[in-house]
DNA sequence: AGACAACGACAACTATGTTGTCTATCTTGG
DNA sequence: CCAAGATAGACAACATAGTTGTCGTTGTCT
């Protein structure tokens, strides 16, 4: 009780780890070893319209060059594909490939399967109560995650 | 509602961030421009006795040699100060600067302040469940804070 | 005394970010 | 309809974290 203000950042920030960290541990075992979640956000971003590099570094508040990057990356890995844009000979237009949708889908059902196990653990009410303080306070505006780092690590390995 | 596992997870990260990025920003307002929350966090590990660079990498869960350079940093912006250990000569010993006291006691303060700012949003009652849950389902043990990259960033200036 | 462990330093490498510059291409306004 | 400006993507140089590996010096323990 009477919690110190820097506790409440820490455990937030705790509760983020707690999950990403078992997420990413969890992809790894099941083949997506070259997955950070930076990856999977970026993937995210791409899904939800960032068709082009640059587009793809103002959803991230990042640069186009360090947007640009992180794409070489997905494409190397196979998770999207660049193609020219016939309309517009500068761009090249960003498509998730295959795997990168079931890359997706599955980062998604583990993610579910963890706020399940904590559903299991303090129950759904309280479960939902915290979703719905987070949001009060947090809002639903999109969460920036220019969030280079840690979040790019593998932290499979570091546990 | 019902919202989904990737959800729970921002919506957390958004919560610390929105801490830590308003703390660095206004701990930069306040004379602390190359304060970045990682060397905040270091800081408090020193504090906390860790008093060697190899005991502080323990502590943040990072090599020495990362921590040997967060150590270098610190001393070169005058929050801690090396000195040779009497009692072993491999050993430099760590101490805050009065610097780094205060850097730490106006830290605390910010993030207190910050807290208040929450309370007063959504209540004490909300704030104290909220926490009380966080740490139900975080635990009590302390957050790994082996957070390289956007926590060292200084992200004052990219809001 | 000798084997082993630990501290701190150095070097090389990875990953992600930044700024700045450049070319090619689109768009717009006189 | 063309010149000026904006935008896309690429390249280079640099900053800030992290890592591994190695090494010399110094403690510790049998």
């Amino acid at each position: 009780m009477s919690r110190s203000g820097p506790d409440l950042a820490l455990l937030m920030l705790g509760g983020f780890r707690s999950l990403v960290d078992a997420a990413t541990a969890e992809l790894a075992a099941r083949g997506y070893e070259d997955v950070r979640p930076l990856h999977d956000f970026a993937l995210r971003a791409i899904a939800a319209g960032a068709d082009s590099a640059s587009e793809l570094g103002r959803r991230m508040s990042v640069t186009k060059q360090a947007a640009a990057r992180t794409v070489a990356v997905l494409e190397e890995r196979g998770y999207v594909e660049r193609n020219a844009d016939p309309a517009d000979a500068r761009r090249m237009r960003l498509q998730i490939s295959e795997r990168g949708v079931t890359l997706l889908r599955t980062g998604e059902g583990i993610f579910n399967e963890l706020r399940k196990q904590w559903e299991q653990q303090i129950g759904p009410a309280k479960l939902a109560e915290l979703e719905s303080i987070l949001t009060e306070l947090v809002g639903v505006q999109p969460v920036r995650v220019d969030t280079p780092g840690w979040l790019a690590r593998d932290l499979g390995e570091t546990i």
